[in-house]
DNA sequence: TTGTTTACCGAACATTCGGTCAGTTGACAA
DNA sequence: TTGTCAACTGACCGAATGTTCGGTAAACAA
């Protein structure tokens, strides 16, 4: 009979769970391809062989890590591709929720960004992530053509330094000291859609 | 026609610049650690040990790559270091000769920005690219004390979200068809400068 | 108590890695 | 015709890689 009681006790030790965080740590420490199942061992403090208990193989852990970037990605377009508003509107907003998630799931969207497509693996996450880019895309021109923002440059060039300096946030923001990710979005927005320089006298 | 070569002639071959440029070409594809030194041979068209002839190994290759994009960093350090004028102008000018250097050494500057001190000669690169970041860095912090930029916004976070947007080139900057290194810069700073949105006036 | 399960270790596996070295090839000079 | 030499090949090395497997101690269940 199946006993329904969810929480026991626990026995210490990793569980699928914990070794992939740990793991994506170090993935994003070393790089993927950087980091041995030696080095994983070590940041888990066990020997390799107990890190297939767990899980099935490296390879696995990073797909489980670019599900967890890519599921949040998808979502957030899934939310607003129907969307009302002015477009200008709803890419602010977007952009918004894209530095939400890039600060909650910062490693696993640290590791999506590194994605150079050498395997199966790799190359369907790049697919997935594709799709995030065009939606982007679209909506920028859209704004472009409604005169939401300035016709002077090639909407496509926007695009990628508009979501250029997003994802450069995986680069080097630390959650622990410094900005909360409205304060980041926020500082953000402000650069890219008022502008930096001083105006006036 | 009365060509005689039955047999290909093609004593022509390679040199460590070819090598070089080519080494750099796949890194920059499969990533450094993905990349093996059969990989580079097959890239090459000779075999793995054909290039222990031209170079001293795969970490040299690294060595001299980032070192042709750090020199270019550096020297515009040299170069706007005493320079005179209003910070937010060397500001503007460092930015555009920032990313004449990215598309002049796209590959060079592309390897280095995704180095992660791995080994000693990549640590050596981040301690002279951390250079370049200071640099940067004091430059902004002075165009907010002279009043040059907005003073709404944290000058470390314009730092890393306006050269943010300028690394991101590296990503998808493709020489061959598309905008040219001022038509980049242009669009750059009018977005981060200026601002995108459209203003009621 | 005994048996089962959980979480791990240590040794070994086949493969790939960066790198070495003795020898071969073809273009060219004399 | 012979010799030189740059440019390369192919066989090989030890170390490191991701993964498998037999075994085992401790926690838990009976």
């Amino acid at each position: 009979m199946a006993s329904p009681n969810a929480v026991r006790r626990r026995r210490r030790g990793h569980d699928p769970e914990s070794v992939l965080s740990i793991a994506v740590g170090v993935f994003n420490e070393r790089g993927y391809d950087g980091t041995s199942m030696e080095d994983l061992a070590r940041a888990l403090g066990v020997t390799k062989s107990a890190i297939y208990y767990h899980v099935p193989g490296k390879e696995q852990l990073l797909a489980r890590a670019l599900d967890r970037a890519l599921d949040g990605l998808l979502e957030l377009v899934a939310d607003e591709r129907a969307a009302p508003g002015p477009a200008v509107d709803r890419l602010e907003r977007v952009v918004r929720r894209s530095v939400r998630i890039l600060v909650d799931r910062l490693p696993y969207v640290t590791l999506l960004l590194r994605v150079r497509g050498n395997s199966a693996t790799e190359q369907a996450a790049l697919e997935r992530r594709r799709e995030f880019d065009r939606f982007i895309s679209r909506l920028v021109t859209e704004a472009a053509a409604e005169g939401g923002i300035r016709a002077d440059v090639d909407p496509a060039l926007v695009t990628r330094l508009l979501f250029g300096a997003v994802t450069s946030i995986a680069e080097w923001y630390q959650p622990a000291r410094g900005a909360s990710a409205d304060d980041l979005a926020d500082a953000l927005l402000k650069i890219t859609f008022t502008g930096l320089r001083t105006r006036a006298a």
